[in-house]
DNA sequence: TCATTTGCCTTGCATTGCAAGATAGGTTTA
DNA sequence: TAAACCTATCTTGCAATGCAAGGCAAATGA
């Protein structure tokens, strides 16, 4: 099992967690990912998960002008992806707390 | 997203620090794992994993007369999978510090 | 004898993340 | 002006994971 299996579905709310301090574009989530400790994060992995989450209304989008290079397309959160935020905290809390149990007494109950 | 999506590649892990501290059968490792909070885990998820699990040689298995119902396969930990958990307790960690970063901040970096 | 409980397993599916590469705009250097 | 190199987005095709739904089998009790 490879690290990044783990990350199954963590990153939607990662990606939420990230753009509610404010706009980001993929390239620069990317790089704050990396920045936080997820190492080989590919663009191939962020873009179609921005995408989809375009498609669910999650969020919002605006091109605007780079500084160096083509066009930057900038996510932001709508109210949707808000509450969708709140609902994986919840559950990111839940999850950890769980896992934390088991992994600390190795094994029981 | 639901919230068993967030599991992947994480129950192999819980499993085997599960295994660590003796010998389970299948049916009671759902049965503890719905104990720890993970509510609607199905014997469609488990089986298929511990059968994977074996093939990979993590695990050791030794069939046993049950009190009640068909023969019981217990399960325990190899060689192997003593390492393989050890790695994944080292991956959880970083995985948790990271996400409870992203999640705390609520961004930024 | 028939239902219930315990216990194992299979099939087929949707979702997720990834490797690899295509496409484009801008700057720097030769 | 051409070559090289960043920045930046997107697509295709794949493997792995977890799940719903169901079948099979052995023991117990009504």
């Amino acid at each position: 099992m490879s690290s990044t299996q783990m990350l199954k579905g963590i990153l939607e709310g990662c990606l939420l967690a990230i753009m509610k301090e404010g706009e980001v574009y993929g390239y620069e989530l990317a790089e704050k990912l990396n920045r936080y400790g997820f190492e080989s994060l590919s663009e191939g992995t962020i873009y179609p998960l921005l995408i989809r989450m375009q498609k669910e209304k999650l969020v919002l989008t605006t091109l605007r002008k780079s500084t160096a290079g083509p066009n930057r397309k900038y996510y932001s959160l709508s109210e949707k992806g808000e509450k969708e935020l709140n609902l994986f905290i919840e559950r990111w809390n839940r999850l950890s707390v769980n896992v934390n149990q088991i992994v600390k007494n190795k094994g029981g109950v």
